[in-house]
DNA sequence: TAAAACTATAAAGCTACTATAAGGTCAATA
DNA sequence: TATTGACCTTATAGTAGCTTTATAGTTTTA
């Protein structure tokens, strides 16, 4: 199988499945004699894993993270349930803090209409004099 | 006033200062014959001006356009208001997406416990079948 | 056979800074 | 006076996760 085959399959463009090698997230695949890559099912299931990952949310570094307990089968999974715990942590935060912005951008949107000019324009002021009102 | 000062009035980096104006956000000050940035209040204003902007989440380029707008104070705040209006959208797209993801995260999470090997842990292989159960 | 479609590498671009390097300026101190 | 320390200057590289561009070689198709 060749890269855009794989490309195609995992539906990634072909430039970040290289991307992901020079990263080192998905191991060197052989060579055709004219220097094209070859991939096997493997590549396939370890680039599906780092796309269902991004598409979590994880960085590259904790996708390599969680490959390098993959490679190591035996180990209590403990650390595999933090990251994920971490990772949650996160992302509430960030939701909160995106809950404390949409507040703090719609009251500042409700100091204004069209039908005004820049100059007196509510937002424009609201920003320029810091009556953000944020709590 | 130097860089400094208004960078510690503002609560910016120095380099910050430099970043903007190299931007075009912030008009080239004057220069002392040592070639060291004077600053006046116009400025300081400015700066906060962006600051607060990037405070609401604004990129560097809604930023800019909304100076484009400052310096025509006689047209219709209609784009001003369209600024807002579509940056509350991205805003609540953002929130939607992220709580979504959570869901996912927490469902993901709740696949596995502290007390098993990596070989047999209910989030890797949550991950690497794909049953991230996203609807 | 020639063009279209694919592959390769290397390097730059994106956002919004932050950090580092190498050096010039200035006031106060030893 | 020499030097220390705090400040300033520019230029360059690094961050994340790709995407884009440039240049060139290979394979497939018309």
């Amino acid at each position: 199988m060749r890269i855009g085959q794989l490309a195609q399959l995992v539906g990634v463009e072909t430039q970040t499945i290289r991307f992901y090698e020079q990263q080192g997230l998905l191991p060197p695949p052989d060579r055709q004699d004219n220097g094209y890559r070859v991939y096997t099912e493997k590549h396939g299931e370890g680039l599906a894993f780092i796309r269902r990952c991004r598409i979590l949310g994880l960085s590259l570094a904790e996708i390599h993270e969680l490959q390098s307990y993959q490679d190591d089968p035996h180990q209590p999974c403990t650390a595999v349930n933090a990251l994920l715990d971490d990772h949650i942590s996160h992302v509430r935060s960030q939701i909160t803090a995106l809950q404390a912005l949409e507040k703090q951008l719609v009251s500042l949107r409700a100091s204004c209409n069209d039908d005004r000019e820049v100059e007196a324009c509510g937002i424009l002021a609201g920003i320029s004099e810091g009556n953000m009102h944020q709590q």
